[in-house]
DNA sequence: TATTAGCACTCGATTCTACCGAGTGCTAAA
DNA sequence: TTTAGCACTCGGTAGAATCGAGTGCTAATA
C-alpha cells in the first residue's frame, strides 16, 4: 500500500477572523447539506454582517489559498480537505449530548467480560452514538511476560498448550507428537515447561533440554509452537463496529466497496489507527493519511490506556463531511471511559 | 425479527422438459445479464428447436406458474424465487474450476494454527474463490466436558480463570476478589477446582465447598463466574469473509446497508444458517429463509463435521441471482476439505 | 480602500418531447 | 401445435428548452 507522508500542520495556517467565520460557515453548511455551499447562504447563517459580494470576494481567497473548492463553476464552494483540517483544529471541544453521555454511562455500569468482550462491545456502543463505523484496536501481549503455562492432554497425540500472559490475555497452541503421551508424561512436561518460561517473553532464548525421551521432546516441542508464533505482529485484536454504516456514510456503491474492503485487513486497519496517532494526530482527513483508497473518509483516532501504558486505541471512520465535533466528543468520552474502566478494575487490586 | 416458513419443496414441481429447459435458459441468462429475458435471446441459446413465438406461449404459462415474472408489460421475464428454486432443484451438482480446485489445494496444504484461524481463514478463501459473501459458524462447546481447569494470580485481588474443554476450546474469566490471595491458596483452589470440575459440563450442578476461608471463597468465586456464562449461546464463533462483496452483489446503496446490518448481527446469522440446515437444505431462496431485509439474497449452506459430529457450518450469501452451480460447488468442495482437515488432524491420534 | 448593489453570464439539474426498439400478445395460416 | 406476421406497449435515451442557484465583474457608495 503506497503512503503519503502525513500533513506537518504549518504554522502559516491563520485566517483573519473573518474569512475563518465564512469558511467554518460554509464547512458547517456542507456538513449538514452535502451540498456546495454559496455565498448568500453564508451571508444569512454565518454571523458575519457583510454582503454576499464580500462573503464572494472572501471565498475567491479561500479557494486561492486552497480551503475551497468548486465542483464547477457557478457552483457553491466546497471544504478541501485543508478547509476541514482548518475547521477542526480550530473546533473548540464540542460535548456529547444527554441522550449520548446516559448511554455511555448505562454500557459501561453494565459491562462485564473479558477485555475482548468489552472491546467488541464497546466498539458497537460507539458506533450506535456516532452512527459511523467503529474501530477498536487492542495492542497485544508481545511484550507481556508469561504467567504460567499448561500442557493439557486433548488425547494421547495431541497436545493444548495453554499460556497466560501478565496483561491477562490467553493462547492455545496445538501440539501434535509423533507418540502416545501419558498423563504423567504430559504433567511433567507442563512442570518443566512452567519452569522454563514464566517470567520470560515471548521469542526470548530459553535452555531446551536436548535428551531424546517423551517429555523433554514435548517440552521441546511445546517451546516450539510457541515461539513460532512471537515474530506475527501478535495479539493485535481489531472490533468494526458498524460496518453498514459505511453504506450510510457514502453513497457511490464503489466507494462503499473499497472502504469496506479496507476495513476487512485488520493489519492495515491497525497500521492505519497506529500511523494516525504516532503523527499525534486526532483526526486525519481525506489524503493526510495515506491509504489512498480512503480519501474520501476521515478517521478520528483516541488512545485508551491501562495504568498509563499506551494499550490501544479507539476510532471512527467516516466521510470528510461528518460530524467531527459530535464524533470526536464521543470518541474522547468513550476512550476516556475505557481507560477509567480497566483502570477501575485494577484499581481493586492496589 | 418475524419469520415465514420454510417452503416445503412441493411434489408437483414439474415441468415437462421444453419449459424446464425455457426456465432454465431464462435462468442462466438472466444470472449472466442481470437483465429481463426476452423470448427471441432464448430461442437462440436454449436449444429448443421452437421458434419464439412459442417460447412466448410458453413463457406465458410458466409465468402463471409463478415461475416467471415480467417487470412490466413488454419487458422480457425475470426468474421468481421459485424458478430459481426449480433451477437449483434440478440443477446438476457443478465442478469446481482448475485455478480454483488449486487454490483449495494450496490453502489446505498451508493453513496452520487453531480451529478460530482455519475458520477465519477459511471465510476468506472461500469469499475470494466465490466473490460472495461468505460466513462461517463453528459451534461452540458448550456440551464438551471440561478437561482441565487452572486459576492464575494476576495479581493479588486479580485472578484468571483458564479452562480448558474437551473440544480443544479455551475460555478465560476474572475473577475479582476482596481480599489479597496468596500463591498457595490460589494453588490450592486451581487444585480443588481440577477435582470439582473436571469431566463436567458448563452449567451442571457441583457441590461446592460451604466454608467462608480464602480458599474455599475462591473456588465458590471461579465456579459461579464460570457458570455464569453457561446459558448463553456460547462458544458459536462466526466468521465473515468478504463483506466488501456485498457492495459488488447489490446495487441499491440501500440493499447493501440492510444486508451489512443483518450480518453485523453474529446471533442472526448463526440462527439463518441454522435454519437453513434444520430444514435439510443446501440452498435458501429470496424469502425461503423468513429473514425479511434478506429476501433479495440467496443463501447457500454447507455442514462442517468433525468426526461424524455436526460441528458447524459454512455458507455463502450472494444475490439471488448468484452463480448457483460455481458457488455451490466450491461451498461442498470447502466443506469437504473442512471436513477432512480436522478427521485429518483427528486420526493423527488414532 | 473596503463594501455593496446590480447585472450579465454559466452551467448543472429538471422537465418535456419525440422516438426508438426490445419485447409482448394476438391472430391467422401452415 | 407451431409459426410468421403485426400492432401495440412502454421503459430508456437523446435533445431541446428552461430554470435558477450561484458566480465574477463593474461601477457606485461610504
Amino acid at each position: 500500500m503506497a503512503r503519503r507522508a502525513i500533513r506537518q500542520p504549518s504554522p502559516a495556517d491563520d485566517l483573519d477572523s473573518r474569512k475563518a467565520r465564512i469558511l467554518e460557515a460554509v464547512v458547517r453548511e456542507h456538513i449538514d447539506t452535502a451540498q456546495p455551499v454559496g455565498s448568500s447562504s453564508v451571508a444569512a447563517t454565518s454571523h458575519v454582517a457583510v454582503s454576499s459580494a464580500t462573503i464572494r470576494s472572501e471565498m475567491v481567497a479561500l479557494e486561492r489559498e486552497g480551503y475551497l473548492a468548486q465542483p464547477h463553476t457557478s457552483a457553491g464552494r466546497v471544504p478541501t480537505d485543508k478547509g476541514y483540517r482548518y475547521f477542526v483544529d480550530h473546533l473548540q471541544a464540542g460535548v456529547v449530548g444527554e441522550a449520548q453521555q446516559q448511554q455511555i454511562k448505562e454500557f459501561f455500569a453494565n459491562v462485564r467480560g473479558e477485555v475482548e468482550d468489552v472491546l467488541a462491545q464497546t466498539s458497537t456502543l460507539l458506533s450506535r452514538l456516532t452512527s459511523y463505523t467503529s474501530v477498536v484496536v487492542g495492542t497485544g501481549h508481545a511484550e507481556s511476560a508469561i504467567l504460567s503455562t499448561q500442557l493439557v492432554n486433548l488425547d494421547a497425540r495431541h497436545q493444548l498448550l495453554v499460556t497466560v500472559f501478565a496483561d491477562g490475555s490467553v493462547t492455545k497452541h496445538s501440539v501434535l507428537s509423533t507418540f502416545d503421551v501419558s498423563h504423567v508424561e504430559v504433567v511433567e512436561a507442563s512442570r518443566q515447561l512452567n519452569a522454563l518460561l514464566i517470567g520470560t517473553v515471548l521469542g526470548a532464548r530459553v535452555q531446551v533440554p536436548s535428551r531424546t525421551d517423551h517429555v523433554a521432546t514435548l517440552v521441546r516441542e511445546a517451546v516450539a509452537t510457541l515461539h513460532a508464533e512471537a515474530p506475527t505482529i501478535d495479539g493485535e485484536q481489531v472490533f468494526i463496529g458498524g460496518s453498514s454504516k459505511v453504506a450510510e456514510s457514502f453513497d457511490g456503491v464503489e466507494t462503499v466497496r473499497q472502504v469496506l474492503a479496507i476495513l476487512e485487513q485488520e493489519l492495515l486497519v491497525v497500521s492505519l489507527v497506529q500511523d494516525i496517532l504516532d503523527q499525534g494526530l486526532s483526526v486525519a482527513i481525506g489524503s493526510e493519511h495515506g491509504f489512498e483508497p480512503l480519501v474520501s473518509c476521515a478517521v478520528i483516532v483516541a488512545p485508551v490506556t491501562i495504568d498509563g501504558h499506551p494499550s490501544g486505541a479507539i476510532g471512527l471512520l467516516g466521510p470528510t463531511r461528518m460530524k467531527y465535533s459530535e464524533a470526536m466528543a464521543a470518541a474522547r468520552a468513550v476512550s476516556a471511559q475505557l481507560t477509567q474502566h480497566f483502570d477501575g478494575e485494577d484499581r481493586a487490586n492496589h
